[in-house]
DNA sequence: TAGATTGTTAATCGATTAACAATC
DNA sequence: TAGATTGTTAATCGATTAACAATC
């Protein structure tokens, strides 16, 4: 359905927020929007928002606008969200277990299958009203349930053989928490990084940033 | 110490991943690289590398490359990794109680000073040694620890009026895994946004497209 | 119809890569 | 010195913005 099937990580990137500020739009019972009015609310150019959705093909009307509730559908399933891709999550440490409490993985596009851990300490405990399996269940779980995704949630150390084995089961995506770097290590394998401490360093070098231009005029975002 | 002042972010959102590659290299007793060797590691152009170093100086020697230490150090200053700015955490759920077990701030230019929450079942807990106080103390606490960070871990609807607050409480940046959008509304303030939900909802996408070109010969990273 | 707003092409801007002279 | 590798300029590539004809 995409017009073009090689369309830009950056374009990608702001889909799931074009989708959060459509779904607020929808709850408060905006019907339809046009391009200027949303590039107003969210702080980009009515250009790049006609740009971007017309990557994937017109869903406007000319003199009218978007019509909120569909636009918000579509993008949701440009993003999948309608396929629920069995995952597993390893590691339930603070992280692990966070995430697996935390993340409305439904309504993203995941179900949450099983979680497991190599410690004795947690292994057996309840998460998510799921009973946390020793790490050695991993084959019988991947296979069971045709895991496709790996959340990790490990430390470093851990995860690279990890990887290797979970490729091997057949696990082609890994959402990854881990100070690991996947991606290009292995080429195919879809991954998508969440390195919280790079997060937390690039917020450190902002602050830095505007302590030297200080009282001064300037702030960088 | 910058040679310009303005640059991109693309750029600044690279130097975390150089030092924690530069950390590996140090802690295995690595002495030198040069950009070329470091490139085929990281999976980049040696000229990327060279040219995003050469924003903020000199570095290297011709003929030899970089001395490892050296520059892990420099990227850590220029990180600010040596100040340590205080901030607070707000919103002790679970993703809360995970970051603040979790992260390492110390390491990453950032103390925690405080964690305060609005709910009397999580208020007075102890979390990494210190007690959730109670929403009510944020002023007191801003101004007795100079704080000038928030990190948000509290739903999308308790946002808006606690941002203002902080705002108001001298503070300036903003650590941010709620759902609500900070960075446009209040130009000037420096927020670095963590969307766990747009990371897996790209990870969906990912997927998704890697469905359509199945069997064939393609992959999208 | 007139007004509004899209879809799309063209122009601009920025980021990445290539090339090479400088120099250790 | 010869070899290696940087720092830096020039060329390319990609992403964003501007402009406008198409059309609801």
């Amino acid at each position: 359905m995409a017009k073009d099937d090689r369309i830009s990580m950056s374009v990608i990137r702001r889909l799931p927020r074009y989708y959060r500020f459509l779904y607020d739009l929808k709850e408060n019972g905006v019907v339809r929007i046009s391009s200027k009015e949303l590039s107003q609310r969210m702080g980009l150019t009515a250009s790049q928002i006609r740009q971007d959705l017309n990557c994937f093909g017109g869903f406007g009307q000319q003199g009218y606008g978007y019509i909120v509730e569909q636009l918000y559908n579509e993008i949701g399933r440009i993003l999948g969200l309608n396929v629920l891709t069995p995952a597993i999550l390893l590691g339930a440490g603070n992280m692990g277990r966070a995430i697996a409490n935390h993340m409305n993985f439904e309504e993203r596009g995941f179900k949450l299958v099983a979680i497991l851990d190599s410690s004795p300490n947690v292994i057996g405990q309840r998460i998510r009203g799921m009973d946390v399996l020793p790490i050695e269940k991993i084959g019988e779980v991947c296979r069971d349930h045709n895991v496709e995704v790996a959340i990790l949630c490990i430390p470093k150390e851990a995860a690279p053989p990890l990887v290797e084995q979970l490729i091997s089961l057949n696990v082609r995506g890994f959402w990854n928490f881990s100070h690991y770097d996947i991606s290009h290590n292995h080429p195919g394998v879809l991954v998508e990084n969440v390195h919280l401490g790079d997060s937390l360093m690039t917020l450190s070098y902002k602050l830095n940033v505007d302590r030297k231009n200080n009282g001064s005029l300037n702030s960088s975002t």
